[in-house]
DNA sequence: CTAATATATGAACGATTGCTCGGTTCTGGA
DNA sequence: TCCAGAACCGAGCAATCGTTCATATATTAG
């Protein structure tokens, strides 16, 4: 379809060039179409820009619903492992769009996507949290906060360094490992 | 100096309207000088975005430093809490400059900024940790590694969520609880 | 005071880019 | 076959921006 081949080859540019490199002829060309068509989609290339970050965030959160769902009742050790894991997969698999795309948000008055795909993975991870077999929290909402910005503000941070693969492992370890120390630190809720 | 008021100049308007509406033209105006003036002392406009978030780095990287040197010898759980402290109000005390930044940043080839300023970091928080009367580590450098990036994206992400001033206190105590569970729960070095 | 050097100026230029719009082609129902 | 509406085209316009350079001003040395 037109549009997917407008959204594949704004990937493309804004990993070859980022976002100053990314202009409306270049995509056209790339695409195959031609820019008239790009402004029957979009209204501006801002807005190319946003519907594609929307895109990805609206995969990506889906990816952690269903990680989150399928880990109804589990440990909370095995809660967080498979977090951990789904979002470090879902970000490296794709390395380099991964990078494009947290660059191109830079450039964005975004705020809202931002907002809307923390809420949905607050409320995913939240109600995860909350159905654990082994624990429950007396300060929920609180836990779940710390847990999902340290691991998705680790994960990028990794990213930030471009760490060889054997050490990006280790890290996800460490990340792992430090997730489930703090659970078993903080007290149970009281009953 | 008309180099502090270029920069001071250029640091209001990355605040005010982000990379895509900094001009030359106004960074002269507002600094009080002329275009050519400015490019007596920059040889292109990146270069005056690369050298501002230089500067920064460097002032960043110094303080890091300081606090690793204060607490050579001391507990570990000393030494994170000041770690943790010490990023979080270096970001935290001007937070809109600092958000300016992380976006600035993302429109630059400045990865040789970055990784200079990690390895500066890395040394500076892994010759503390070594010399910590409490503790002395297997994989001293794997843990310096999943320290930092854990902190330093943490602090980052809670940046992009914009949480309320309370939030985000509880989140930092949370982050220092989480850090200190990893580190006694990690075995000592073997001797 | 003069000459020489360093620093500052800002109008003008060239190049690029986002976007428009008059017109063409495609599609599928009658 | 015909037609209407949807999809597509792409040369060109208007606007902006980074950069230059001939000129002016300030500073220092002799």
């Amino acid at each position: 379809m037109t549009l997917d081949a407008i959204f594949e080859a704004t990937i493309q540019l804004l990993v070859a060039g980022g976002m100053h490199r990314l202009t409306t002829t270049r995509v056209a060309e790339r695409a195959g179409v031609s820019v008239g068509t790009m402004y029957q989609y979009f209204p501006h290339k801002e807005a190319l820009v946003y519907a594609l970050n929307a895109r990805y965030l609206e995969d990506l959160a889906m990816r952690i619903e269903a990680t989150c769902a399928s880990r109804q009742g589990a440990p909370i050790g095995e809660m967080v492992e498979a977090l951990v894991d789904t979002y470090w997969r879902a970000k490296t698999e794709r390395a380099d769009v991964t990078r494009a795309l947290y660059r191109s948000v830079a450039e964005l008055d975004n705020q809202p996507l931002i907002d809307a795909f923390a809420r949905r993975v607050d409320a995913a991870t939240g109600a995860m949290l909350a159905s654990a077999s082994d624990a429950s929290f007396h300060d929920l909402k609180g836990v779940n906060l710390a847990l999902v910005t340290v691991i998705f503000g680790t994960v990028r941070s990794a990213f930030e360094r471009n760490l060889p693969s054997s050490a990006a492992q280790d890290l996800k370890r460490q990340l792992v490992l430090m997730c489930r120390s703090y659970l078993a630190a903080i007290p149970d809720k009281p009953r």
